[in-house]
DNA sequence: GAATAACGTCAAAGCGCTTTGGACTGCCAA
DNA sequence: TTGGCAGTCCAAAGCGCTTTGACGTTATTC
């Protein structure tokens, strides 16, 4: 049943070794021989056990995907999936494979030593750091090829390679073109604090409004999870502010369509009386819109940062490539939901009576 | 640096059996011997080598996850993640890990048969199944173990093992729920028409129409990729109809969410002016609600049907458990999206005037 | 015609583990 | 005294592959 290189040598009456070499391509075997190899492997079926071959050549051909869930809200960040998606893109014509590593806050450091100890992968794909992520150090530590899906503003962005957005430049733009649009109370519904890319937003935010002279306020910025039910609770809380928002930022599309049922049940029409832009990470599942968008947008799709940082962590695996960083520009993306500002403090007051 | 057995024996004067022996827990043995071993093994930090040892043991200790990439669509069904957020939490008791296959449709039976013959799995667990699902025959003549997160319909769901939600029945009780509320236009917004759940749901939802004497009306049921703007598209297209619904049920809550949109668009409140019941799968960041659910809903968490299938496929592997299906029954939940009937023809066209 | 160079093939070692089949030491029953 | 028997430990084989070093052959060179 399961065909080893013998079962195949002793089939062709050849030696283990060059059938092997026929197999993987090597010159110094006769070209017929060769094509007699194939066509026998193929016949049977035959192909080589991975992890024989991986004990033989020290190589596993495997990349680690860490997915981390959080110890308190126990959820699944969805942007894995888009982002392995498109890493596999990459996986898939370089021959390697995913092992797919889901595990809690607490157990990353043993994680991480466990991997590196069993020698079970090449290279760590790791995603969503927080600010100063100490596993990055770890990674460091250890020793195992690593490429960061964000980063982690430790001052030494450059000593590991990481893909990401410029969430402090599109945030900025996003903002200024609330401004633009005469928007002076601008609020900011964003993902978990902890996390860096949530902090880079927040900064470019900050930093657009003081540019343009506009103070913070108080209970205009959320940090939380990123689910539509965060999304609508947020804006039902800023909308009953003695002085309501007339613009929201939010972090991702899940966002959005919380900060649109809100806004909905309060009769406020998007892009008329409140005007938003989000984040989107453009995920297969979740698109904004269908041929038209139906959110303004800072656009950035995950799908790709998860093909490049692939083709990064193999370029690092197998061509030594040096460790390098990589700066995703996302798109502004124009639609509906924002438009000029108009006054309507009193039509908010009146959907909130309370 | 990559300390293995051989080196750990050396550095504690005993043979490779002994030390294997040690760690392994194996009897013969002397505890005091052990206890040397183990304390040296942490302080070295050793492991043994995942691929050495599964070549040894014929084991890998290791589950394949195939998530399926429709060709046409491509996109990444979002419920796979809490799937295998449930399936890991048995996998690391169990101390197996995830090789994630992600493989378009045209690929599959090349992907099957690619990871029988590299034996790099020990199993199996298939998502999504099609009615009449091909790939169920092609593991069953590979030999490999596996479980399918629902069903192929093939008549013979007794020859493999599977999970599924017992999505005719919970159809057929959200159906007759709308019914006692009074409705008789009721739609359905389900998911992709191929796929096996889509087609029990509907199953389910004719049977209760038929049971209460309504007659299938045109333009009632749509099939599609579960995706919020399907969602919209498909309720606006509804209520534009000459006699549009006065109750929806939709496959997904990202569906529902759609909906939702469309509805309060036209300015028409759920659970008053059009009902609606959604299924939930009860994503961990797609929550229905916070605390309150915001739909009434089917609801069947896919994260407890991982953990599920996940101890049926270790069952097969470990413990040479027959192959067995197991089916879960969806709970009714009530929310504020489903209410009683009144006609509402003369809002709807009002609201779509052309 | 002898020396040299490709060319094509093979035997065997090695990757790091598990496991089989002893082997050695004491100790107790016969 | 002897045989048997736990109790411990070990050498070596084997898992299925890659890769090193060597070995005939035949073709080429002087």
């Amino acid at each position: 049943m399961a065909k080893t290189l013998k079962d195949l040598a002793g089939e062709l009456g050849l030696s283990q070794t060059t059938v092997s070499r026929a197999l993987n391509g090597f010159p110094e075997v006769n070209e017929q021989t060769r094509r007699r190899v194939l066509e026998t492997a193929e016949r049977l079926n035959y192909r080589p056990s991975a992890r024989a071959r991986s004990l033989a050549t020290g190589q596993t051909m495997t990349i680690a995907h860490v997915l981390t869930v959080s110890d308190r809200h126990e959820m699944m960040n969805p942007v894995y999936g888009d982002f392995i998606f498109g890493a596999s893109e990459t996986y898939r014509e370089a021959g390697y494979h995913i092992h797919l590593a889901v595990v809690a806050d607490g157990a990353q450091e043993q994680m991480f030593r466990n991997l590196a100890a069993e020698r079970s992968v090449d290279g760590v794909l790791l995603q969503a750091p927080m600010t100063g992520d100490p596993r990055i150090g770890l990674l460091k530590e250890i020793g195992l090829p690593f490429v960061v899906h964000g980063r982690a503003s430790l001052g030494d962005d450059e000593g590991y390679a990481w893909v990401d957005v410029n969430n402090r430049k599109s945030f900025a733009a996003a903002t200024r073109r609330l401004i633009a649009l005469g928007h002076r109370r601008i609020a900011l519904v964003n993902g978990p604090e902890a996390l860096d890319f949530a902090r880079r937003r927040r900064g470019g935010y900050e930093a657009a409004l003081a540019e343009a002279g506009l103070p913070p306020r108080a209970g205009y910025v959320v940090h939380g999870e990123m689910t539509e039910s965060r999304g609508y609770e947020a804006t039902r809380a800023m909308l009953a502010l003695s002085e309501p928002p007339t613009a929201i930022l939010a972090s991702s599309i899940l966002l959005a369509l919380g900060v649109g049922r809100a806004a909905a049940e309060a009769g406020l029409r998007l892009g008329h009386d409140l005007s938003l832009i989000t984040h989107d990470d453009d995920l297969s599942y979740l698109r904004n819109g269908a041929e038209v968008p139906m959110f303004a947008a800072t656009r950035s799709s995950v799908r790709d940062a998860g093909r490049i940082a692939a083709e990064l962590l193999i370029g690092q695996i197998a061509g030594g490539a040096a460790p390098a960083g990589r700066l995703l520009e996302a798109e502004q993306i124009d639609g509906p939901s924002a438009g000029p500002c108009r006054t309507h403090l009193a039509r908010t007051k009146a959907a909130f009576p309370a």
